[in-house]
DNA sequence: CTGTTAGCGCATTCAG
DNA sequence: CTGAATGCGCTAACAG
């Protein structure tokens, strides 16, 4: 009834009536260019302040076609490994001050994916793709329409896509090897979601330092799991159970090695002095859990940094190409691993 | 140079073009206005499927003033805490079909507070403020301009804001009672940030419940912590290097709880047997700590969802009021307390 | 250096 | 029921 959006923005037209000039000029002065003489520019500063002047986006947007927001599309939140990348991404974001518009995939897997394409474009300007389930959902459609966009964390279909991930097979053989130098001959391995590149990965960096070492890969030591905690509560059990049970187990993270940790304890039996363990990803929390655990990082907030970087490249330039980046895992050495007691010799 | 813009987003006015009507029309279809024959919108909606047409947002929030999506504004990423509220928030916003547009306060902090305020005005329909450090700062200009929001976790300044909070004081009551019903006379408290009033609340729950039970309030026993994990360490060696130091301790959330937990460990001292411990928050991973913790449960996820139903209310009658609300904390018994074995009598 | 003008894509009057 | 016309707040291209 009342006009009750009493604060009614005020606009370039206010500034500029008050500050005796025109809009264009508000305008540049706004925008930085540089043909506005130094004591007007200071005079349309002063007025904006004083009148509390802040740009409409939709406007400006609506004009130059540029938000200055990206999309982030993220599986989940709550787990902190998304949580790293997350901040990562906003930290980069604000060096560049953009915004950052959050979309989880669960929601948009109930449409069409390419209507996730549809819904974006116009609001953002470019996307970050973390962690999608089935990319290639996606990425045709976008990449169809030609928008910007860059994966974190996972293959692109060998198209000339943006990527970041991290070198996933070597973390997993040198964590291997770093076992098979305690003296571990029987390594049990706890899997990913096999759909993931990550995944797979991790477990051919496993099988091929095993095969270096001349150890043979038994199928029985290999669980399947799902990067969730009971897949290692699950995994672990059924490792130890085995009639010659392994004496060291690689969760394909640490959310499942924690789970494998449980199940060890469960039983009775000591870490790392009865099984060692090691697992991916280095959360914070791996460092709290107790006995602190060995893992292979994953630089998860400098991924999402490179990764933003790279979106921002592309914006500038759409012509571009950045490709693909693989940035580095480390073995992190903490408790949870130890020599093999039983080593025969 | 050449046309890049292939996808060349199609308008409102191609597609009238292509149903031969006039564009008018076709706005009234997208809208689901009665006054458009059925055989008319029929067409234009096949033409509107054929084209791929969707709506641009900037130019529709343009006129509209509603962009149907909220702001959330968080201090951090990356911590469980955060991501169980944001998880809350995102499912109720996907029901609502609204989106979401991440801001965090530490980006905002440089600038002045009300710069967020006037930031997000025309971005966003209404703004969620999850633990804002001085909630002031931004509450009196948002309220002042009449702009709708919710506050999470934190108490506005007795206002008739609109708030969801859980029930701090009853839970660390509740806490700190189970731990005394255990025979712990002596119980150390570690504190969080106080200029968080969800901080003030638990420690007046721990003091309350002393007082009710006739137990003496020594200060040597409350450490001060910010909520972070070091704290927890520094504070459980603290507290044990007193001459008659405590059989419990209280960690006012269980990030600290586990920094304790180390500590305690540190000296030899097994937990609960010599000392018992109690966190707060359950946050997943104090389900995954050795021995599980034994914690206050705050209703997060559901936090944030009904934070997001208070907004969106507010959205569709500004006039309501919602008022605050606060939800159920719970304890959660796990294996980190036990009776006090030292009670003598 | 500065003022003027023409749209951006859409919702909304106002006439038919 | 439908078409035409107006402007949201702003940028960019043009004239001064």
């Amino acid at each position: 009834m009342k006009p009750k959006r009493a604060s009614s923005r005020i606009t370039i037209v206010d500034v500029a009536k008050k500050a005796g000039t025109s809009l264009g000029t508000v305008s540049r002065v706004i925008n930085n260019d540089v043909h506005v003489a130094d004591d007007t520019r200071q005079r349309v500063l002063l007025v904006m302040n004083e009148l509390g002047y802040v740009a409409n986006r939709q406007a400006r947007s609506l004009k130059g076609s540029k938000t200055n927001v990206v999309g982030v599309l993220v599986p989940d939140l709550g787990t902190g490994y998304i949580g790293e990348i997350m901040r990562g991404i906003d930290a980069e974001l604000a060096l560049n001050q953009m915004d950052l518009m959050l979309f989880t995939t669960h929601r948009a897997a109930s449409k069409e994916a390419s209507y996730v394409a549809n819904l974006v474009e116009g609001v953002v300007d470019g996307l970050l793709l973390v962690l999608p389930r089935n990319p290639a959902d996606y990425t045709s459609s976008l990449a169809e329409r030609n928008f910007p966009f860059v994966l974190i964390d996972h293959q692109g279909g060998g198209k000339t896509e943006h990527a970041v991930g991290a070198t996933n097979w070597q973390g997993a053989y040198k964590a291997t090897e770093y076992l098979i130098n305690l003296g571990h001959r029987r390594i049990g391995f706890i899997t990913g979601s096999m759909d993931l590149s990550c995944a797979v990965d991790r477990l051919e960096g496993y099988r091929s330092a095993l095969r270096t070492h001349h150890l043979p890969e038994s199928p029985e030591l290999i669980y399947d799991g799902a990067f969730f905690q009971p897949d290692g509560y699950n995994g672990a059990s059924t490792l130890l159970d085995l009639p010659n049970p392994p004496t060291a187990i690689f969760a394909s993270n640490d959310v499942m090695a924690m789970g494998a940790m449980d199940a060890i304890r469960n039983r009775g039996l000591h870490i790392p002095s009865d099984v060692s363990i090691i697992g991916f990803d280095n959360i914070p929390q791996s460092a709290l859990v107790y006995p602190p655990m060995t893992t292979v990082m994953q630089p998860l907030e400098q991924m999402g940094r490179v990764a933003t970087q790279m979106l921002c490249t592309i914006l500038k330039d759409p012509d571009k190409t950045v490709g693909r980046i693989e940035l580095p895992t480390e073995l992190i050495v903490r408790q949870s691993t130890s020599p093999n007691k039983n080593r025969v010799g």
